[in-house]
DNA sequence: ATGACGGTGTGGCACCGA
């Protein structure tokens, strides 16, 4: 089973994009990120010719998610339970797999704009929020991923410029400690289990020609509970999107899982 | 560097993202 995150930055913009890419890889699920749009303007038609039906939490200009499913998603919640919200950025689904089911928690994590603003007060208060959440999760769902944009560079690695970038928007203490704690709900970083390529980011910025300079960030994560630890068969970052026409500035990261 | 680029809204620019 393959499960797949993608922050499309706009899927009015994107959708052919991402048509085309689910034609090349008929992945099991995939998560989206920056909708941008409200749910009555999604897509549903062309995503169900495509073979996948879609559990969706739009919002109008700003965040928004959605799974895409080959087979029906069901308990379907938006948002952090326990956490109020007036922003569209997770939304959770139980899908079907081969031996048993999967949990699946897809997020748009907040951005924080710099150390100190408000914004960083909210993206701390979603972070401790999503936690206290997640240990309910994953106590119901020992099988659980939790994947999407999470707006925070791991360690050194997950970043073109470490030493010049320490200690600003994703790359803080604060915003490295609360992944660590999600870590230590029992949570697995599904691309650090493989040798990867040394640079391998998931995000490039659209200016200075960010992309072609590879100075980008390892942002998009995809993280998995210890049962389906052990059934990781493989991560990786797709970066041939970040090629097309009027790309988005993320890239997908995709899992395989084998069966339970 | 208050910049760059790109998306959205209802605009002639401002705001946001990362």
């Amino acid at each position: 089973m393959k499960i797949a995150t993608w922050n499309v930055n706009s899927l009015t913009v994107r959708l052919p994009q991402v048509l085309d890419w689910l034609a090349a890889n008929p992945v099991d699920v995939l998560c989206l990120q920056e909708l941008k749009l409200s749910d009555d303007k999604f897509p549903l038609a062309a995503l169900e010719a495509a073979g996948y039906q879609s559990a969706v939490f739009g919002q109008k200009t700003y965040n928004g998610v959605a799974i895409l499913s080959r087979t029906p998603a069901r308990d379907i919640v938006k948002n952090i339970v326990g956490f109020t919200d007036e922003q569209s950025r997770v939304i959770a689904a139980t899908v079907d797999m081969a031996g048993g089911e999967v949990r699946v928690v897809n997020g748009y994590f907040v951005n924080g704009q710099s150390l100190g603003s408000e914004k960083f007060d909210y993206k701390m208060k979603w972070l401790e929020g999503l936690r206290n959440w997640l240990r309910d999760e994953l106590a119901t769902h020992p099988n659980l991923v939790l994947l999407g944009d999470f707006n925070i560079t791991a360690d050194d690695r997950d970043s073109f410029d470490p030493e010049g970038l320490r200690e600003t928007i994703h790359h803080t203490s604060e915003e490295r400690l609360h992944f660590q704690a999600l870590i230590k709900l029992g949570l697995t970083d599904a691309f650090r289990l493989f040798d990867q390529p040394e640079k391998s980011y998931s995000w490039w910025d659209y200016r200075e020609m960010a992309f072609r300079r590879n100075r980008g960030l390892r942002i998009d994560h995809i993280l998995v509970s210890e049962p389906l630890k052990q059934r990781v068969a493989s991560c990786v970052i797709d970066k041939l999107p970040r090629k097309n026409e009027r790309p988005s500035d993320h890239v997908p990261v995709v899992v395989e899982l084998a069966p339970l």
